[in-house]
DNA sequence: TTGACATGAAACCAAAAGGTTATATATAAT
DNA sequence: ATTATATATAACCTTTTGGTTTCATGTCAA
């Protein structure tokens, strides 16, 4: 499925806290609702919603088991995150514009450099 | 300042589709408030509060010059992005994980394999 | 100095988000 | 068969979010 055809995009999936501590639960093992929102001081009804939203993103994916439905990490949507993020670190790897934002911002520190330059 | 003394966080700022086509235009220059909100149909004073976000954020400043301010990206604050992110880099490139929710899901292609293995 | 321009700030609004409680349904255990 | 358990669903509430409009302020230009 494309990411425009989710209903919640992951961006968005993962701005609460919550749900990114859900996430990490069912990082290191797969759980039941209940065994996850015995996590959190919310109701399981609370959890149970988060989760609707993780499934909709499809970070997570569940599967009923007798009483039980009992979910786990599906992370490949993250990659879409990464590939947004990929564009951005050559911002803060690049030295050039660093120096540029200095520039722009008139700091003084970049005014002591260029006298030191012209008396060297 | 560190992330839990920022009002807004980086993952909350970044949520908003608006302000990431804001992120994006400060990408390639830095702009007045009047110049980024001539790229979106909402009014000015939106965009502000947008800018406003995700300046508390810590992922745009601005200063003013004459009557206009602008704004330019800090995109150091995608660094605890991207750490978050790299815990889960693990699971999406770890096969053995992925064979583990095969065998979680009951996947029918798994079992052929098993069968496969039995008769080789 | 007067008007136009760029932004700031306040008041307001509708919809969405995040939570609750109550009720219903399906499965398990006695 | 009855009861307990695990979850689903619906109705509801409060706060936050993303937007608006209106008015004020500071700066530039004529």
């Amino acid at each position: 499925m494309s990411s425009s055809a989710r209903k919640h995009d992951v961006f968005q999936a993962i701005a609460d806290p919550t749900r990114r501590e859900v996430l990490r639960l069912l990082a290191e093992k797969e759980r039941p609702i209940s065994e996850i929102s015995a996590h959190f001081p919310i109701s399981r009804t609370a959890i149970s919603k988060h989760l609707y939203i993780l499934t909709e993103a499809e970070l997570v994916s569940g599967r009923k088991v007798g009483r039980e439905k009992i979910y786990h990490l599906q992370p490949e949507p993250l990659t879409e995150l990464k590939q947004w993020l990929s564009f951005y670190e050559q911002f803060w790897n690049n030295k050039l514009i660093k120096l540029k934002h200095l520039v722009e911002d008139g700091d003084e520190r970049l005014k002591i450099v260029e006298n030191n330059e012209k008396y060297e």
